[in-house]
DNA sequence: AATTTGCGACTACATGTGTAAGCGATGCGA
DNA sequence: TCGCATCGCTTACACATGTAGTCGCAAATT
């Protein structure tokens, strides 16, 4: 059996049109145009190629509605912020994810209420 | 007077050159290659283009030492680490680093002696 | 039925990145 | 002194990415 999803990498662009899929899918391309351009100024063009992209990454699938094409995520959110964030800690700390947190405490990252938060969710990890 | 560090991202393969040179620095081009053979199978010429490519983004200098030059980084490795998190907290929890801290959590990519280190290193801060 | 229009596919092109070879200068050993 | 090993610089090239135009087809409109 063929792997169900290559581990292609999104792109910061590309990343902008899955934002738009997570939270509502599925979409027309024009749709996730008008969707992501608060932020981004595209095309059409641009977003239809962005589309192709992430589609031949396996990362949103593409199913035909009449002559169009309503796209949806394959990839859940949470698994790409999982897989970027694990990046993330294997390059600058070699995996160590307390190193993560130890940073961002002395860079002054975390504010106040930031540490209240995180002790509360430590709390309720570890009881 | 001119920016002193132009804010160029710093690519993967430019990141283990300068790995090599934060742990030990100035090297020569020679014992950079030497030193990121280990982890990359990198010629001395590829080496030599990713230092050249440094320098032009002002993230080392190059000293020159008789016919040849050494090199070391211009930027800390503290700053570089705390771009990048910065970096991957903003494209992915709207800025919120407790909201990492939540995820690495929830993914359970913190063992239970990550989050014994977490706790004790909050206990410091918030004395 | 003819025409307009909306859509996806294909093509394009500049820039960044990974990876490397070639060139010309220069210092060192014979 | 003369050739060779080195060195940094310049050039190269394929692939990814950001951004967008063009084209042919099929649906909708008149």
């Amino acid at each position: 059996m063929t792997k169900p999803a290559a581990p292609d990498r999104i792109s910061d662009a590309e990343q902008a049109v899955m934002e738009a899929l997570w939270t509502r899918a599925p979409l027309t391309a024009a749709e996730v145009a008008d969707a992501v351009g608060d932020d981004r100024d595209w095309s059409l063009a641009t977003v239809k190629t962005l589309l192709s992209r992430l589609v031949g990454k396996n990362a949103i699938a593409s199913e035909p509605d009449g002559r169009r094409f309503l796209y949806s995520p394959l990839i859940a959110r949470s698994d790409f912020v999982g897989q970027e964030s694990r990046r993330l800690v294997d390059r600058l700390f070699g995996g160590r994810a307390a190193s993560l947190v130890a940073h961002l405490a002395q860079a002054e990252a975390l504010s106040e209420r930031d540490l209240q938060e995180i002790e509360t969710l430590l709390q309720e990890l570890r009881k």
